[in-house]
DNA sequence: GCCTTTAAACAATACA
DNA sequence: TTGTATTGTTTAAAGG
């Protein structure tokens, strides 16, 4: 922190439990070092939003990444959010920004033997790192607006995107819902046309979300600038000239990351879980489907992160990966891929880099995607990771097409909505099958 | 279910799982179907959490405790997470819930020899009898009061505590300041005279939550009750006189697992993965360390789970358990331990009743606890389990003392770091080396 | 409406 | 198989 990192929250020790303590009545002197920050401290003390101590976190160390539990543990240092030992919640908390901020990007470990077999390591994306991050919510599935259109480059591809966006992975809180879902589709059939359901369904819960709190709107001032700017980049952006990303003509790319072959990443898009759960509540290995790509390469600046076709979660294929010329990010999806790499599983890695070999001289991203699914698909030590593994039909054989192609959208598209999906029992595979290909799926 | 069970969302009617069908006629706590209740049943179809369902499932017998199959079984019959058959994701969950949720403890199997050989018996624990429980997901720890305050020990500590507890959460609206409501009452609950009577309890929260939620009062009605307090003592609790724990001097010994030689039990506290996380995050291996201890034996009432040492989770002792003349529930950190006498395997089983003799003799606990640790630590069985595993100078060497004592806290930050570890990556010790004890601070 | 926190479900591992 | 722990993804409730 030195360097970085000046915006914690409680700054070195527990300058902010102190002010907690003057709202609180009690005040125990603490006799404060910090005076400076005084002043923005009281304003949020503690309310800072997770998603920007997070960022604070991965900021304060020089390559902007770390694990979950370091994070955990920059935020049990820097904020009162772990003063209860009892209380976890704060972590479910943080895990949950992780996963929903696209400013959070996890990658592989990079060398597996050690001991980081679990998990991945959370980097600060290259635009966050240059701009701060944005409220979590934003990255949200865009709801509200049903399947509004607009963009609609492709008559309906755009409007497929929309629909990915806010549907996917609507899963809920309620996996009742899609349980429910699963009931109506044994019980019944599904009788209805399709579609519609989901809509209907979200427009009620929405509804009732606004009238309840419709009264509630002056509230708004507390932090204003903060709430519709991207968390100040000033304050928390990297200094200026930061080593690894800055000034790099694709600033998405880090040093190290950023391919030592110097070819461009593969992108692909975060999904999510919502795959697994299109219809069928699991097929346990498959947490995230590649569910979208508007490209393959990702040359253009981070204003990616805001176009229709929502953000882009880097992918380290395989071999690439182990080799430290790979790409970045990645996201479920990929984590076969990932994790076999990463791992180093003998005979997974002598398969993946055959079958990542071709990436590494340039195949375009969607091959190499597909090689990297089927590289790992059935090593058996990623076992659950693959969708084919558990999924029924659903198989790495080619190419798990994540993009631009219509083919790969619709595909997506369909597999969403678990209303949508006609596979009652589980016509999971024929489903597919005209996909073709298709997922992941 | 009239006196029992009467929350059961689900009628009995799918009867999906053949293997449970069969066992269903046996079982004599299922006979009786719920005819009626259909009126509550409304009011928590289907998004009733795991946890709860546990918990109305252990409600619903005598003794409140069953095996994992009966648990099952009575989620099958009593909710639909079960109707399709093919999905057994349910299972994982309740898994999941029982092994995470404090207020389930699992108690080895009084003949060892019969037919239960495998895993165990799932107990409510009395305080969740009385009080309902708390959400898994935020309480890792078992408690269902968080370590009140009463006797601070550590003059600041205590208050600190309260603080903390407060403030933590705080921004995130509605749920921050249930939270610190229900905290607050928890507290004032249990400090206060046994009141034991939970409806107070209840219905404070109801009160609090209905101004809270004044304007929007509308929706709030939907599931009032629900909402704001622990889970729903009054609905669920146990019917009043209940054969088990009701009148008995230590409600917490339930008969058959007090210990037939009429020795005390050993308890250990449960300390989760909190301590692990109080600045760490982990320290994998060491799931559930020690973290506390007043009192190596437990004879008071079920107050002991307000003490500020927090909860305790009962252990077995190796050799003490064997003979079934061991102590009741466990957790992790006495896994090995309590495996050891189950599975009775020799060398281990050997060792630990020699580690645990004193123990028997009356050692004070946290001797007891040290004791425990070491004869387990290391036995190759638990590897991973204890913290001295993987924690690096983390050992049971002596008392993670978790709660009031400062020093306790010491030691579980050091131990528990992963960067202790090898990977320097982050000075991490020498960070916390002057905040000693503190953490989290 | 947007944003945040929190709850919780569901997943998938990894271990034991 | 059962149990425990951790990490991740996603919805949703509630409140400002
Ligand atoms: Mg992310
Ligand atoms: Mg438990």
């Amino acid at each position: 922190m030195g360097q970085n990192q000046s915006g914690s929250p409680l700054e070195q020790n527990w300058s902010g439990y102190e002010e907690f303590m003057k709202e609180m009545n009690a005040s125990p002197s603490t006799e404060q070092q910090n005076q400076l920050d005084d002043s923005d401290q009281a304003s949020q003390p503690d309310d800072t939003p997770y998603a920007q101590l997070i960022y604070q976190a991965l900021m304060s160390v020089d390559d902007h990444q770390m694990i979950l539990r370091d994070i955990y543990k920059w935020i049990a240092e820097n904020t009162d959010k772990a003063i209860d030992p009892e209380f976890t919640g704060w972590q479910n908390s943080v895990r949950h920004n992780l996963s929903m901020n696209a400013a959070f990007n996890k990658i592989p470990h990079a060398h597996p033997g050690d001991k980081a077999k679990k998990g991945f390591i959370w980097a600060l994306d290259p635009s966050a790192i240059r701009n701060g991050i944005q409220p979590t919510t934003r990255y949200r599935a865009k709801k509200d607006d049903p399947k509004s259109s607009s963009s609609g480059s492709k008559p309906n591809k755009g409007r497929v995107q929309d629909i990915l966006r806010q549907r996917s992975g609507r899963r809920g809180g309620q996996a009742a819902s899609r349980r429910a879902a699963r009931e109506v589709l044994q019980r019944h059939d599904r009788e209805r046309e399709r579609g519609r359901d989901a809509h209907s369904h979200r427009a009620r819960h929405h509804k009732r979300n606004t009238s309840a709190t419709s009264t509630a709107s002056s509230v708004a001032e507390a932090s204003p600038s903060v709430l519709n700017a991207p968390y100040p980049p000033p304050p928390f952006a990297a200094p200026a000239p930061l080593s690894a990303f800055e000034d790099s003509e694709r600033e998405d790319v880090g040093p190290g990351y950023s391919g030592a072959n110097g070819l461009p990443e593969l992108w692909i898009r975060s999904g999510g879980y919502g795959g697994g759960f299109r219809g069928f509540g699991m097929g346990s290995g498959m947490s995230t489907p590649v569910t979208s790509g508007d490209e393959g390469f990702r040359t253009d600046d981070e204003e990616d992160d805001d176009e229709e076709g929502g953000y882009f979660g880097g992918a380290v294929l395989g071999g690439a990966s182990s080799s430290g010329g790979g790409a970045l990010v990645h996201t479920s999806a990929a984590t076969a891929a990932a994790h076999a790499a990463a791992h180093n599983a003998a005979h997974i890695a002598a398969h993946t880099a055959a079958m990542t070999a071709p990436f590494r001289m340039g195949l375009p991203s969607m091959s190499a995607a597909g090689v990297m699914g089927a590289g790992v698909d059935g090593e058996g030590d990623m076992g659950g990771y693959l969708a084919g593994e558990e999924g029924g039909g659903v198989e790495f054989n080619g190419l798990p097409r994540a993009g631009e192609e219509s083919g790969g959208w619709e595909f997506v598209e369909e597999g969403f909505g678990y209303e949508d999906q006609e596979h009652e029992g589980m016509g999971f595979e024929q489903k597919f099958e005209d996909d073709e290909g298709g997922f992941l799926g």
